[in-house]
DNA sequence: CGGGTGTAAACCATTTTTGTACCAATGGGG
DNA sequence: CCCCATTGGTACAAAAATGGTTTACACCCG
């Protein structure tokens, strides 16, 4: 005991203002770090990672608490156990974005947005605030101003519907649109937009625009549901035209 | 010293600014450093920080007067306490570069859900072939056999719902649906799934599982999506019956 | 002196991790 | 075909770590 104080009466003098050190090494330390090693793709699709009783010893952690880590990557659907087999990476199919967006067709594309803009326009009804109002409102004005410009017309649509989705007050939400967008631009869809986009569609796509932001701002959910399926579908009916 | 104190006194009662800044290991200094590092998020959201003895000999101070920071900050509501197992901080859910998973609640979640899910059944109506329904089916059996375990029904359920999912063979919204399964089980829903899943709970959702598996097979779009939507209602039941 | 502050030590309750043993399933080689 | 080493699956108790609490002591300063 008489040694620790004197230990500790030397670390006072040079005692900074150091942050203290964080630490790291239980479950949840290592589940964060398996969890970005499957991530990063440090173990590919269906690799059989090291058993159990590996993992301990390398990470100097019991089996317990090593077999309570791969549990929770299972219920998170990124690995798969099988008794007297060993644990496999179940993530990394479609193992990028940009993979994902390859094989993704406009169609496709347009499928998920239905579900999810449709949830969105949904939320937007019951949660925007006037303020969530007024960015869309303004957002709206600046893609009015863009009748004959496809490229500014599809940046100012992507701005309307992100503001859109901000207005829901769910990050969840506003992250997976955010996802689909960058989707939306890696996928063969840039090459039709031109096609797409003439002056009377981009003016039909505005008067819809136009008529959603008033069907939420009178919280007409119906309504509200009714405009943004039809946004689409017009939509998916450009599309098919072009492409067939 | 005693000098010194006086002046401090005096000028504190003077109203004046910037008191003399007691960089010393006090309890208020102390706070005052451990505040900061926790506001310039040197310590991420969710994050434990060491525990009361660690800290203690880092700063060179007594576990009593850690343990008065820690309690100061917890009433400021930077920082929360769990007996037994750590202190996490509280602070810099909306900071950057956080993980989405992080700062998405259970109710989040089921709203995004409800969009994807109510997408997915209605494509699979029109698109899950003989083969897709007899995944479905195997899995839908081996979901009714967990009646009893959390746990396992869990897994079984998010095997079910992956089935479905690639049923509509749309390769982007499973990949979607996917990246829901992390989030799902990376939010606080692992500490209420066993409040929330009742063994008569779990018999009801089984019930709406296999109604809606069969609503899918007789092709009948509008029943699955009454299905569907009613399923994640009950699901934001049950949610809502636990939090609140 | 008395009040405020910091230190030290001990003990408790809870949670987490570890250690151990055994079982069941898999897969390869004799 | 059977044997057997390896793997995950499970259960249980001991040990360790952690916050929660109390008590006693020392110091400083008004």
């Amino acid at each position: 005991m008489a040694n620790l104080h004197r230990v500790r009466e030397a670390k006072r003098l040079v005692s900074f203002s150091t942050p203290p050190p964080r630490q790291n090494n239980g479950a949840d330390g290592l589940t964060t770090r398996l969890r970005r090693a499957i991530l990063a793709g440090q173990y590919t699709f269906k690799e059989r990672l090291p058993s159990e009783r590996q993992l301990a010893e390398h990470f100097n952690a019991s089996r317990g608490t090593v077999r309570k880590v791969l549990q929770r990557l299972t219920t998170m659907n990124l690995v798969e156990q099988r008794a007297g087999s060993g644990t496999y990476v179940r993530h990394g199919e479609f193992a990028d974005r940009i993979d994902i967006a390859d094989v993704t067709s406009p169609l496709e594309l347009i499928d998920v947005r239905s579900g999810i803009e449709l949830q969105i326009v949904r939320l937007a009804v019951t949660n925007a605030t006037v303020v969530d109002i007024e960015h869309m409102t303004g957002a709206l004005d600046q893609l009015e101003q863009c009748d004959d410009d496809p490229e500014r017309f599809t940046q100012a649509d992507l701005e309307f519907h992100l503001a859109l989705a901000e207005s829901t007050h769910n990050p969840l939400l506003v992250w997976l649109y955010q996802l689909l967008n960058e989707v939306r631009s890696h996928a063969q869809w840039r090459a039709m937009k031109d096609q797409i986009l003439t002056p009377e569609r981009i003016n039909r796509y505005n008067r819809q625009h136009r008529r959603l932001l008033a069907v939420i701002i009178s919280r007409d959910a119906d309504g509200a549901a009714k405009t943004i399926q039809q946004h689409l579908e017009q939509a998916r009916r450009d599309l098919r035209g072009v492409i067939g």
